[in-house]
DNA sequence: ATCCTTTATTGGAACGGTCCAATTAGTATG
DNA sequence: CATACTAATTGGACCGTTCCAATAAAGGAT
């Protein structure tokens, strides 16, 4: 039927104006006689008018559009992210276009430059794995926020992130306070955001005169890492787990029920994340809770800024983790 | 610095040639000169020209862009299918362009009001709430592909979904294979897909000569909601549940635990959807397995024959799940 | 050389909006 | 009743591409 979409040109030659009063009529203009306004969205319903956002876009040359690459769909991390980035950029008149990296970086720059082709007005990272001088000279040509990660910075880019170092002296405060001192980090593989954890962790212990109970296990951040990484730690023999991510905690205490041992009343185990399936109650993790949706929303915030006034200075703003206590940490046996 | 940037004449110039031979040179066509091409290609590279889609779009009139509505980010279920979607998209040269509902009907047609505007050259739904007409409109004028429902058919619109009513009866063969009769069924709610699995239940149960043991609680798609059901359901003594989907399973047998009895030892509990966090050590939910990403993809399909062929019949596709035996279903008690 | 092909290149008209400057209609003022 | 305003309306340029028809250049054949 309508194998093509009716234009303004169309509504305006129904209403029997031209197609500038039309424009003014819908873009709710006061200068337009109550009488036309009227006529004009009568003849535009009738007809089903829908502007076309390419035109306008090329018109005013703004997009109204902001880019948002998403490191991994699965982690619910970055879904939940996700959502309040949504949430926020749609209540300011922005739609939001997605891509995932989906592990590659090449396919990550790819698609990157399809965002860019769309003249979308920011980009939001929610991680990524871009090289440095990569990151840098898209930050220097299209306004950038970076979520997660703060580690490199570039003029004009802004970050959001959690305090990964607060966050993991939080999880180790909270163990010791149960009594746990041979206390393992099972790391979440070689990136950034894990190293910073492994940090936190280690200036704990050594607060808590631990020293030299540090013990960091490799691992990833995966269920199955976390398995396996946890057979590895429970050489060591702890009393307590402390997982650099929720879903690797998950696979950790899997391992440690399959040693015969009870979580957590042989040992604990603690998380970080704060994902939402971890306070289901067949998992019931204790965890270090990012304000996830809450980090999302931020990150809008400063894209917004950004977008009105490019040149303002590069914020780089630390929310604090939060420590959510369930059923997998406990007091350290008493027996030992 | 770069405020504004380059455009297809910019590169024209410094090349010295005119913006018609560099749009031929930059879509390869064979009809520019080497000489020509290679100039273009260097004067396109050093200003950093970046074709503008929404100028494209407006000529060509093809944004290759494909709109995605999710409902729900948060269920593991649309993310693994979205995955699907796009890869296969991404390998014919569209974009996605994804919005969700979130809940809201209303917002839910607002959005994909907006993917609209963006000249999508169709929507993929993966699940929604729209209200038949409305539904029944868009796909009048917009190809349309609905993935997990199919109970809405109009014409010129696909459906991918699976067998909710053969996957049932999967679940419930096994059940019975492993010597289950007190079978109850904790629904999804009050949806299409829900009902499905409901009727799939209750023939198994029938063809099975179980007739008279056919229990249904009503429930929801939440681990919470899936709580309360099983609590609900254990007033039937049944020796096994068959959850409307894996989250709410996860609630399932958390009530069961809670109230002291073993999984699978003295209650077997099965889901429906086969989300990757199902096969989690921890969890090891026995499952009926759709093939989700595989859903997405044949989605994709339907969405490229779609668009290169308006008025192709309508297509109604059905994917067969299957059985995944994990941790929660095991024999029937002896006594009893 | 001249004419005919073929191959490369170019100008200009779309595409569907926005917005500015110019025009017309309408109303109040002297 | 002309004049001056204000309010309402309109034509047309422009945004950055694509693509078609027209032109220019380069060979080939006579």
């Amino acid at each position: 039927m309508s194998t093509t979409r009716p234009t303004i040109h169309d509504v305006a030659s129904r209403a029997g104006m031209s197609k500038s009063l039309v424009s003014l009529a819908l873009s709710g203009s006061p200068k337009v006689s109550e009488r036309s306004r009227l006529l004009i969205e009568q003849a535009a319903a009738e007809l089903g008018y829908r502007p076309n956002a390419a035109a306008r876009s090329l018109s005013v040359r703004r997009s109204r559009t902001i880019g948002v690459l998403i490191l991994d769909l699965h982690n619910p991390v970055f879904a939940e992210i996700l959502d309040g980035v949504q949430t926020e950029v749609r209540q300011h008149g922005f739609s939001t276009m997605l891509v995932t990296g989906g592990e590659n970086p090449t396919l990550e720059q790819a698609e990157i430059e399809t965002l860019r082709e769309f003249q979308v007005e920011g980009l939001i990272l929610i991680s990524h794995r871009l090289p440095t001088d990569v990151l840098r000279s898209i930050a220097a040509d299209v306004p950038t926020v970076v979520v997660t990660r703060d580690d490199i910075v570039a003029p004009g880019m802004d970050t959001v992130s959690n305090d990964d170092v607060a966050g993991a002296r939080l999880a180790i405060d909270h163990l010791v306070g149960l009594g746990h001192a041979r206390i393992v980090y099972l790391s979440g593989g070689d990136n950034p955001v894990s190293h910073l954890r492994a940090t936190g962790y280690a200036a704990a212990m050594t607060a808590h005169g631990l020293a030299e109970l540090i013990r960091i296990v490799p691992g990833g951040l995966t269920d199955a890492i976390g398995y396996r990484a946890a057979e590895a730690a429970l050489e060591f023999n702890p009393t307590a787990l402390f997982v650099a991510n929720d879903i690797a905690a998950f696979g950790a205490i899997a391992a440690i029920e399959n040693a015969n041992l009870r979580v957590p009343e042989d040992t604990s185990v603690i998380g970080y994340d704060g994902i939402r399936i971890g306070g289901m109650r067949r998992v019931n993790l204790t965890t270090i809770a990012q304000p996830l949706a809450e980090l999302g929303r931020r990150a809008a915030q400063h894209m917004l800024r950004r977008i009105s006034d490019r040149d303002s200075p590069a914020q780089h703003e630390n929310v604090s983790a939060s420590l959510v206590i369930r059923g997998t940490t406990g007091p350290v046996k008493s027996t030992n």
